[in-house]
RNA sequence: GUGGGCAUAGCUCAAUUGGUUAGAGCACCUGACUGUGGAUCAGGAGGUUGCCGGUUCAAUUCCGGUUGCCCACCCCA
């Protein structure tokens, strides 16, 4: 015998969570169409040289490399970007001049697995990306799409972390940090929020910084004032170009984003978010549940204008986001929007007697027609067995078909919830049944808790 | 990758300072109920106490190792 088990951050997704999935999926892709995207797929495995040099060394750790016979060297994807770019970097002939499109698919990452975090080693990402567009019209549709996202999900209390990387390095330069430590400050400089300024001051004097070159930083992160104000702040400063020029992209996407009809206080300007990944050239930007921080963020995304060049030669600008969906079911689980019992509008056709099998199956096949979910029993078998299976499966209407229904040419409906039984003649049953489960769809979507 | 915790029935957990046959609830199976599920009652099945070694007359319990899982950090979706 083998030992069942499953390899550390796989999981299996169960079919009460599966539906639930389905669910949120559905109305992502819903937004997504809406939005004008079109759907993409690309395969699991892609040569290991596609995938290198994109991410930056800590996450390209992370890669499942897979050895095969025939020498070539290959792996499995680590996020559905860089595969895009391949992909238009294959096709940029045949592509419309604007390329929208969503994605959504699998990806695998070799770190640590932290359930409760919704962290796992595969996990489902839906992407949306504008390619062939340096507009930031762009990227303020992009995180429009991300915030319609939550908001079609129910999700309240979150908010939009925007930065810029083109910003981001102009006030490093201004602090006369080295271009060996950026990564390292930048982390630091993030837990702003976490640990508090003080503790960070610590950690960057650390043989990082002077006193002087953090002094200098915090005359640029230690603000308490609103979006604009903050950015305004710094555009007094008078820094150097590249400051200049993320200050005033991050004004034109507040201003778009206000012609999206966002509210601008779910966006928080946050001159010390990074983010990881080495391909963003622009705007940065995540979310975060408020109410939920261990989680960490369910979607996140940026401009990167030099990604597509990398395959061709040629820049393609481009501007994307990814919205994490097991971790957004999982935020949800956590907030106990998940029913675990999803209400079953099947009906059970049950076979009784081995000679009447055959008109179990004929009934079934008619009422599918008809547009009934119906669960066929598979085997002849006691009531009492299909009952509990019925009960089990919370299946409200079952259909008792026996050597007493045939020859009563009568068919005998059970409501598993009142226990109540009546007999219809076999030409009425149809619509009875149609008219019960219509009106229990109905009752379902208007009972729906939206997730 | 760093740190901490846990490991006993399918699941959730018990088992006195180390002491006889390792228990309970839920779930499962059978019957009360030969055409009626949930509820009740009676019974049944289910275990190499993660694995390997050590200490001991005796180990689920103590020690060492190992594997797995969980939590936090790091990073991220």
């Amino acid at each position: 015998m083998i030992k069942p088990r499953l390899y550390r951050g796989m999981r299996d997704i169960e079919p009460a969570e599966m539906e639930f999935q389905e669910i949120v999926l559905a109305k992502v892709q819903e937004l997504f169409k809406k939005f004008g995207f079109l759907p993409l797929k690309t395969p699991a495995i892609e040569y290991l040289d596609i995938l290198t040099g994109k991410y930056g060394e800590e996450s390209e750790k992370l890669f499942y490399n897979l050895a095969y016979g025939d020498g070539h060297t290959l792996a499995l994807r680590y996020d559905l970007t860089v595969p895009l770019a391949r992909y238009i970097a294959m096709h940029t002939h045949e592509l419309p001049n604007i390329f929208k499109r969503y994605q959504i698919q699998q990806v695998w990452r070799a770190e640590r697995a932290q359930p409760r975090q919704g962290r796992f080693r595969e996990f489902l990402q839906c992407d949306v990306d504008i390619i062939g567009s340096n507009s930031l019209v762009s990227d303020a549709e992009i995180i429009a799409i991300s915030i319609e996202c939550l908001e079609a999900l129910g999700f309240k209390n979150y908010s939009v972390k925007l930065n810029h990387r083109v910003l981001l390095k102009g006030l490093l330069n201004e602090a006369g940090v080295h271009q060996e430590n950026e990564m390292v400050v930048c982390r630091i400089l993030d837990k702003i929020d976490k640990i508090g300024m003080d503790k960070v001051k610590a950690q960057l004097e650390k043989d990082l910084l002077e006193p002087g070159q953090i002094k200098k930083l915090f005359t640029f992160f230690d603000s308490k004032a609103d979006n604009e104000q903050k950015l305004t702040n710094l555009e007094n400063m008078k820094l150097n170009k590249d400051a200049q020029k993320g200050i005033e992209d991050l004004k034109t996407i507040l201003g778009h984003l206000n012609s999206f009809n966002i509210s601008q206080d779910k966006i928080e300007f946050d001159p010390a978010l990074a983010r990881g990944l080495d391909y963003y050239t622009g705007s940065i930007f995540e979310t975060v549940l408020l109410d939920h921080p261990h989680i960490g963020s369910l979607t996140g995304g940026g401009r990167y204008d030099n990604l597509i060049g990398v395959f061709i030669g040629r820049d393609i600008p481009a501007c994307g986001t990814t919205v994490g969906l097991d971790r957004i079911v999982t935020a949800l689980s956590e907030m106990k929007r998940l029913d675990k019992k999803i209400p079953s509008n099947k009906v059970l056709v049950t076979i009784l007697d081995e000679n009447y099998a055959s008109y179990s199956i004929k009934l079934a096949s008619k009422m599918r027609k008809e547009g009934i979910t119906v669960d066929l029993f598979p085997e002849p078998a006691s009531i009492r067995y299909q009952l509990s299976y019925a009960d089990k499966m919370n299946i409200e209407f079952v259909l008792l078909i026996g050597e007493n229904e045939i020859k009563n040419k009568m068919i005998r409906l059970k409501n598993m919830k009142t226990g109540e039984q009546t007999d219809y003649p076999e030409d009425l049953i149809i619509k009875e049944i149609k008219k019960l489960t219509d009106k229990k769809e109905n009752g379902k979507i208007e009972n729906a808790k939206t997730p």
